[in-house]
DNA sequence: TCTGGGGTCCTAGGACCC
DNA sequence: TCTGGGGTCCTAGGACCC
């Protein structure tokens, strides 16, 4: 084996972020909500020792909230995004063979001939320095197995773990419940189970063709990796996405057609935006909403609607949104959520032509619409400017109680020092 | 009262064709 | 009367991830 995979894990991600800004809540529980304050998305590890559950609805902890004290953020993925994003590129000094697989988290490959244990040190220690956010890194000969040293590497101080050698490797596989392996999850696990495959060496050790007949192919290959042989590649170039959604649950129940247009208008607009920077268009666009999924009565439904010429174009995509929209609104019931998915989506520079068309382009007014948008939206902040159809007073607006101001992103709300 | 949001991939099964 | 088999494409739904 050639080279060595180095997953980078950021500890309790977004509870890190608030605290880098709130040195004074260090050591105190701390947890971020989902939007809406929902539910429980991050725990420092004070969190986690005092028993919060990943997940957690809020309602459901508030006695454990009560009786510790605990710190609660509403969710700031603006502030989030960007420390990512500072974490990523310090990473890039250390090897430029790298996956960003999510917010929190990136693979690195490094040669097989370096010292895998002290490059992870120096990263640690780099990305605290410089960042303030402390990482886990687990190392091995694969993905999968670098994902299990890194969940070792969570527990003890140093957090780093090496899993290189075949006995270490045995030895933690046999200790492993099949759940806890990457990419077997809350269903496959006890229908591997029945077939007496309970821990991570026993799916190692399961006959390739059997595994095949009676589950898929991730699965073969999750097997393959637990026995070191590479078999999901690092995918080092950000794929271009395959669909883009935007949705929000609301603040409260809305019943009024008006108030859903306006929010689905904005969710639009937001989507819009994704795509403009992946620099793509949309063939087609999917338009849902929801009542309550715990109240009756429930009602759920969606529409596809595709479009005649591919675009990025707000307006043309909110109208089409929109008339989706009154198709499936049924009057009388208190909604939760809408929202809207972009899909067929395609690269600006990679349209098919349709008959007829000499050459596929945005029309030019629309083109420069976009761009100012995009250009005013950065540099003021994305509420600087919006489309009338949004609303003005969103009474459909989610809940953020407790957000933090947006230290790095808004000039507005950047920390002030007094010396 | 209160239960997130955004993705990807895989498979089975139907429709259709030769 | 009845009967075959292979291939492709599409979609809905399930499962997984963070």
């Amino acid at each position: 084996m050639s080279e060595v995979i180095l997953l980078i894990d950021c500890n309790s991600f977004y509870a890190s972020c608030e605290l880098l800004f709130r040195p004074d809540l260090k050591g105190r529980p701390v947890i971020v909500l989902s939007n809406n304050d929902g539910c429980v998305v991050a725990r420092s590890k004070e969190a986690k020792k005092i028993g919060i559950p990943m997940g957690a609805p809020l309602f459901t902890i508030q006695n454990l909230v009560k009786a510790f004290d605990v710190v609660q953020f509403s969710s700031n993925y603006p502030l989030y995004n960007d420390i990512s994003s500072r974490v990523m590129n310090t990473l890039r000094r250390f090897s430029a063979v790298i996956e960003v697989y999510s917010i929190d988290e990136a693979f690195v490959a490094i040669p097989a001939s370096a010292d895998a244990v002290a490059v992870a040190r120096s990263i640690r220690a780099t990305v605290l320095q410089e960042i303030g956010i402390p990482v886990s890194i687990g190392i091995s000969h694969t993905k999968t197995l670098a994902k299990i040293a890194a969940i070792e590497a969570k527990q003890n101080s140093e957090g780093v773990h090496s899993l290189l050698d075949k006995e270490a490797i045995t030895a933690t596989l046999k200790q492993l419940n099949v759940v806890e392996i990457w990419g077997i999850g809350q269903k496959l696990a006890p229908k591997l189970q029945t077939y007496g495959v309970f821990t991570a060496f026993d799916l190692k050790q399961t006959d390739k063709n059997k595994l095949r007949k009676l589950f898929n192919i991730v699965v073969v290959k999750t097997a393959l990796e637990l026995d070191s042989i590479p078999s999901f590649a690092l995918e080092e170039i950000p794929r271009f996405p395959k669909s883009i959604t935007c949705s929000r649950s609301f603040g409260k129940p809305i019943e009024e057609l008006s108030l859903l247009q306006e929010a689905l208008s904005s969710y639009t607009a937001q989507a819009a935006e994704k795509l403009y920077k992946a620099g793509g268009t949309a063939g087609g666009v999917i338009v849902f909403l929801t009542t309550n999924r715990f109240s009756e009565p429930y009602y759920s439904n969606s529409i596809y609607i595709p479009l005649a010429e591919r675009t990025f174009y707000p307006p043309a995509l909110m109208e089409k949104g929109l008339e989706g929209l009154s198709e499936i609104y049924r009057k009388g019931y208190f909604y939760k959520k809408v929202g809207v998915t972009f899909v067929d989506l395609a690269l600006t520079t990679q349209h098919q032509l349709t008959l007829f068309q000499e050459q596929f382009q945005i029309p030019k007014k629309q083109k420069e619409l976009v761009e100012a948008v995009h250009r005013i939206k950065k540099r003021f902040g994305i509420d600087a400017v919006q489309y009338a159809s949004e609303g003005i007073q969103k009474l459909w607006k989610t809940r953020k109680d407790q957000r933090s101001p947006l230290y790095t992103t808004l000039w507005e709300d950047i920390l002030t020092i007094r010396i």
